[in-house]
DNA sequence: GCATTATAGTAGTTTATTGCTACTTTGTCA
DNA sequence: TGACAAAGTAGCAATAAACTACTATAATGC
């Protein structure tokens, strides 16, 4: 073994972990963000969480859901307790998207935030803390404009898409100010966040099934569809859809739904 | 404009900027790592940069060339001041991999580690820093094994892929020791990192133009395929190949290259 | 009870992509 | 000069994607 191996100083590992100090430098600190997408009831628009800060910086802007990484804990499961914490929700989809360290983005101090996508099918309720200001947006995006809304508190958030620039194929900054309609914001840099979020989704909808993570225990193909064109942003041939997703699908057998009186559709789980 | 805005101290966002106080708490170090990829001259193999540590922890393992991210730097701006540092490459294409957070990871102390992927020409040298024992390795990767060589050194390093465990679509643990042969390993999870490495390389070779940035500013279609063919670890088809490439590439009109006496292959380089 | 209607579900046609085999061309070397 | 080996081209079958068009069926209104 090399448990008896030696280094320039005479000490064996053992020896060296037993009388190593971290050195006395600043160390930034490390966040989570989480991007909570789901989709309404009626499958009319993907949804995404956010909350009203109620305090400098970026008062009463809106911000993902977060918080610090303990020095126990790793990204991974600090994005499930935060989530576990403002939300009630346990054991959901949780992928790691990408990591925020600009200095500045956080004008307090040196924040570094691994940003993760969650996702929860819509039949999952959301134990709304009443504590924090707490809402779903609608979220859509096309080539040029990032667009979250909330119907019921008439908050519109805009964010132009153009004058993007990339780190290697992952944006990292866009100056662009939000287009105000009900002089509301994102805070820090959460709306690269949520494109970068988007854009992941949108990818992996592609050549994954994550887009089930979106879907309850049993669905109707047509439902389905509109899940995925929600997130894809575009509409799908009927027939192509069906073709490609009749291998990942069982039908339960069981009676489907009929929305505004017509023909049934038929229930479907997906088969892992 | 908000800048009068007061929270519930009264205080503007200005104020409350200026008596801000972070708090006293632990915060964990961060670091990058750099996965640097080139191709050998040969177009045998695909190549990665590994460096020899000279103490504990891991003392004589093999790890990825990397350095702590500094209080006024992002991490991309550390990724690529490390690779200057470490092996003089700038500007060379560099992108986000993925964030590394599991506690203990680092037998010192609580780290932190934000992976890059770096990707340079094979004709692009590298110096190597006297002061560390720096070696380009030979990778290659089937279903079930991740294998490490350097052919002059006689150093081969393997790690088995069975149990491999998930974050949610990324490996975040491998508990599978290494099979030695000649008594090497990889230092921390850097075995982890370089599979996720090999791995987004190998997806991305396929949705987008990631591959040239291993080629030179010149090169023949055939070294082109050669060059896929290593990072996608599968033959290629030469008609298939051609067809999809043929509109990122133009013909230079220069005189192409013969190897071992055959017919010259042309000269094309990349379009943008 | 029956026509209307809107959506569920199926079918087919065209075009592009992929898997695969086979051919022709051309520079070097024996 | 002819053999060789790799460069480069051609084509075909199977699959997938873009798109149009049809049939089937449950709910509703008369």
């Amino acid at each position: 073994m090399d448990s008896e191996l030696r280094n320039k100083d005479g000490l064996t590992e053992k020896e060296f972990l037993l009388q190593y100090r971290p050195g006395d430098y600043e160390r930034p600190s490390v966040t989570v963000d989480i991007l909570l997408f789901t989709v309404d009831p009626e499958l009319n628009s993907l949804k995404l969480l956010l909350i009203k800060r109620g305090n400098h910086p970026y008062m009463n802007c809106w911000a993902l859901p977060g918080g610090f990484v303990d020095m126990d804990e790793s990204a991974f499961t600090a994005a499930n307790r935060e989530l576990k914490e403002e939300t009630g929700l346990e054991g959901i989809y949780l992928e790691q998207l990408y990591t925020y360290s600009q200095p500045g983005r956080d004008p307090r101090m040196r924040v570094i935030s691994i940003a993760y996508i969650a996702l929860i099918p819509m039949t999952e309720a959301v134990a709304g803390d009443d504590a924090t200001d707490t809402e779903w947006f609608d979220i859509s995006m096309d080539s040029d404009r990032l667009l979250l809304t909330s119907k019921e508190k008439d908050i519109t958030i805009e964010y132009l898409l153009k004058n993007k620039t990339f780190e290697s194929g992952m944006i990292t900054y866009d100056n662009q100010v939000p287009q105000l309609k009900s002089k509301s914001k994102l805070a820090f840099d959460h709306n690269l966040i949520i494109y970068d979020g988007l854009m992941r989704l949108r990818n992996k909808a592609d050549y994954t099934d994550i887009v089930f993570n979106l879907m309850g225990e049993q669905f109707t193909l047509p439902d389905l569809q509109r899940v995925y064109e929600m997130v894809l942003g575009r509409k799908l041939y009927k027939k192509n859809f069906r073709d490609k997703i009749k291998d990942k699908v069982v039908n339960t057998g069981e009676e489907g739904k009929s929305i505004k009186g017509n023909k049934m559709s038929a229930l479907y789980s997906y088969k892992k």
